[in-house]
DNA sequence: TTTTGAGTTGTTCGA
DNA sequence: GTCGAACAACTCAAA
């Protein structure tokens, strides 16, 4: 019988996983998952995000173990290591072929390639598969071929090509013989331990599942009303499991369906407005895969790469530590760093606060996000920093400036957000809490870092400025 | 090729 | 308190 073996990455399930699917057609199915805990060091991935890794592989070990499969876990340092280290999996199990789903990002397609070179080497057949979007980057495009670079024409047209058998999730193998007693990872890899967010960040794709079932049968309808109130559960804070592939966008749109009588057409706003956040992911997966100057640190707007960005490392600092005496910015910020996490709302509000009332260079912020979430996707969180910082693809127009002040008052009326984050302010009555400084400030909590009118003034004054620089050639 | 319509998520100011 | 205009034109997508 023929041997295949499956390298897991940003995929840990069993259930609609193509290459699993492919590979376990008429073959014994081994299968590998390869830590790189340099490479995730030098990338500034999140602890919260590897400690949710390490957890998710010890319950995707179990899984396939009940399906006869029996789960390596290999080290390399790195990607550089990588090729090598599959390939001795690879010989040792004496595989014929060797099966992974594709990730779009640069160093992550660079790796796969040296791998499938390597593996040819090795006379290793080599299959891919695409399941990181529903519809694989590059594939929806403009009659002539071209990519979309406004996200309601790309939609539509995602809209258009959608196909029941893009949605429908594949199952998960069926057994085969007897079940090996499955692998764990290590409790620690390298300053990580296994149990940091244990409490908060369930792993595994059983738990991918139940919140998923819950967030449609008792949320989603109410989504589209109560996703923009970060005191609220209104988001379906799935995007941890979207970020490790313990859950597929196809599953989270074939469930968005099935509630809907497996209609696309005619759905309540709440399911419309979650489909369309997972088209947007869908979106900037395209971006990214069409222009990789994103993901080295370039603007869309290349024009954009010549305004002066800030680098102050103490306001930067503030920003991060959540001390800038914005009240709902500092509660954004401080969500991110206890939790991993950050409500949408307040990422836009946080980033727009870096980027357009500090001035500071928005690759900064973009990378201390990529360094602190737990849902940390390169597409994605470049698309939203780009989008805030409007150097990006559709993004909002410079003039558009979130004031923290009146984004608190509209999304955040009663203020308990920010006293649930906050405790300096826990006492202060709604009245004063977005501006405490104008109310005799509140014991241990700073004032502004700047005058929210003046910042906002001096980055249009750049901005017209570069305008015209621009215009000048 | 030209034309036309449209573009995630805001804020401020003055009537 | 409410409302419309200004912010700034520009680029994209499709007919």
């Amino acid at each position: 019988m023929r041997r295949h073996l499956v390298w897991f990455r940003n995929d840990l399930r069993t259930t609609d996983h193509p290459a699993l699917h492919g590979a376990a057609q008429g073959a014994h199915v081994t299968a590998v998952y390869l830590l790189t805990p340099v490479q995730w060091q030098q990338h500034g991935l999140s602890d919260f995000k590897i400690a949710l890794i390490l957890r998710s592989v010890d319950r995707l070990s179990e899984q396939l173990s009940q399906l006869g499969i029996s789960l390596q876990i290999c080290t390399a340092k790195d990607f550089v290591q990588a090729p090598e280290a599959i390939l001795k999996c690879a010989q040792s199990l004496g595989a014929d072929a060797l099966f992974f789903n594709e990730e779009v990002a640069i160093n992550e397609s660079r790796r796969d390639q040296a791998v499938a070179q390597v593996m040819q080497h090795a006379g290793i057949r080599v299959e891919t598969f695409s399941s990181q979007t529903s519809m694989p980057p590059g594939s929806v495009v403009k009659p002539d071929g071209s990519p979309y670079s406004v996200f309601t024409p790309f939609k539509k047209r995602w809209l258009a090509d959608y196909r029941p058998d893009h949605i429908d999730p594949l199952p998960a193998p069926k057994p085969q013989g007897p079940q090996p007693s499955p692998s764990a990872t290590p409790q620690r890899v390298g300053d990580v331990d296994k149990s940091i967010g244990e409490q908060l960040w369930k792993a595994g794709q059983t738990a991918a599942m139940t919140l998923l079932k819950s967030f449609i049968k008792t949320r989603i309808q109410s989504y589209q009303a109560s996703r923009d109130f970060p005191a609220q559960r209104g988001t379906s804070v799935l995007s941890p499991h979207l970020a490790i592939g313990t859950i597929s966008p196809r599953q989270c749109l074939h469930a968005a369906h099935a509630a809907n009588g497996g209609r696309l057409v005619g759905a309540s706003e709440g399911i419309n407005t979650w489909v369309s956040e997972l088209i947007w992911r869908e979106f900037y997966s395209h971006i990214l895969a069409a222009y990789p100057k994103l993901a080295m640190g370039h603007a869309f707007k290349t024009e954009t790469d010549s305004l002066p960005w800030g680098t102050d490392q103490e306001a930067l600092e503030r920003w991060q530590r959540g001390e800038t005496g914005l009240p709902l910015v500092d509660a954004g910020m401080r969500q991110l760093n206890t939790t991993g996490w950050m409500h949408n709302r307040l990422r836009m509000v946080t980033a727009t606060f870096l980027a357009k009332q500090l001035f500071l260079d928005w690759r900064l912020g973009e990378a201390y996000f990529m360094r602190q979430l737990v849902d940390g996707e390169l597409a994605a969180n470049n698309g939203g920093w780009q989008w805030s910082a409007s150097t990006g693809t559709d993004a909002v127009p410079y003039f558009r400036i979130f004031n923290p002040v009146r984004q608190a008052e509209r999304f955040d009326p009663s203020g308990d957000f920010v006293r649930s984050m906050v405790p300096e302010l826990a006492d202060l009555p709604t009245r004063h809490i977005f501006e405490p400084w104008r109310h005799g400030g509140a014991a241990g909590y700073p004032s502004p870092m700047v005058d929210l009118s003046e910042a906002r003034q001096k980055t249009l004054a750049i901005w017209k400025q570069g305008r015209l620089l621009a215009e000048d050639g």
